[in-house]
DNA sequence: AGTGCCGGGCC
DNA sequence: GGCCCGGCACT
C-alpha cells in the first residue's frame, strides 16, 4: 500500500543503529607510561628563520622508500603500524613504530589543498596515486632512491612485503586478513572530514563522496 | 561511540 | 550514471 521507496525530503536524520554485538576488542595493552619520551631531538633549533615563515613540525616515515609525512605523532604510528610493521599482535606491547619516524620540521609544507577537480569516485586499486604507493612499499629494498610526498598506504592486499626479511627489524609476519583479490581498505587519513566538520544535521553541506559514503574528496589532498 | 569508506544495492 | 545503506576497519 504504501510506496516503496520514498523518503521524506529534508528531516534531519537522527538513525541511530543498534550496535552489533559480535565486535569485540581486546583490551590488553600497557600503560606506555612514557610515549616516545626518549627521543629528545630538535632540543636545539638552529633554523635561522625569522617570523616570516611558518615551520611547522612534521613526522616523517623512515621506512625505505616511504616518505610520508604526518603532523601528529598518533598518525604516523598509525601509519607505520598499518603500512609497514603490519597488525599488531596482542600480547607485544613494545611501541617499535617509534623506530621507524623522524621529527622534523619544514617552511612551508605545501598546505593549499589541491584544488583540482578530483571529485570522482574511483576505486583505490585505480587511483593512480595510491597505486604509486603500492609499487613504492612493495619494492621496499629494491629501489634506493625514492621520494615520496605523498599521503595514504594501505595494508598489502595479499603479497607479504614483510615477511622477506626485508625489514630493518624484526618481521610481523601473521594471517593478515584480505581474500585474493581483495586490494585491500585504505587507511582513515587524520584530515576531518565533511561528516565530523559539518555534522550529521548539515548533511546538504558535505560533498558529494561523503554523502555517499565514499572517500571524501574535499578534505583529503 | 563515532567516523571513514568499500562493496553492493536500487533507480 | 546518481543515490543510498550495510557492514566493517579503524580511532
Ligand atoms: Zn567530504
Amino acid at each position: 500500500m504504501l510506496p516503496p521507496y520514498t523518503r521524506p525530503l529534508a528531516p534531519p536524520r537522527p538513525r541511530p543503529r543498534p550496535p552489533r554485538p559480535d565486535l569485540v576488542t581486546n583490551a590488553l595493552d600497557v600503560a606506555a607510561v612514557s610515549k616516545r619520551g626518549t627521543i629528545a631531538f630538535r632540543a636545539r633549533n638552529p633554523i635561522c628563520v625569522p617570523d616570516t615563515a611558518i615551520n611547522s613540525v612534521v613526522f616523517e616515515c623512515t621506512w625505505r622508500g616511504c616518505g610520508h609525512t604526518t603532523n601528529s605523532c598518533s598518525s604516523i604510528e598509525a601509519h607505520i603500524r598499518n603500512t609497514h610493521l603490519g597488525p599488531k599482535k596482542e600480547g607485544e606491547s613494545d611501541h617499535e613504530e617509534e623506530f621507524y619516524y623522524t621529527e622534523r620540521e619544514v617552511l612551508a609544507p605545501p598546505p593549499p589543498p589541491t584544488l583540482s577537480h578530483r571529485d570522482m569516485c574511483r576505486p583505490p586499486h585505480e587511483d593512480p596515486d595510491y597505486q604509486r604507493q603500492l609499487v613504492g612499499s612493495y619494492r621496499q629494498g629494491l629501489l634506493s632512491t625514492m621520494h615520496n610526498g605523498s599521503a595514504r598506504l594501505i595494508s598489502f592486499p595479499v603479497g607479504h612485503p614483510w615477511s622477506s626479511s626485508h625489514s630493518p627489524k624484526h618481521m610481523r609476519l601473521s594471517g593478515m586478513t584480505g581474500s585474493p583479490g581483495s586490494p585491500g581498505r585504505r587507511p582513515r587519513s587524520d584530515n576531518k572530514k565533511c561528516r565530523k566538520v559539518y555534522g550529521m544535521d548539515q548533511r546538504d553541506l558535505w560533498c558529494t563522496q561523503c554523502k555517499w559514503k565514499k572517500a571524501c574528496t574535499r578534505f583529503n589532498e
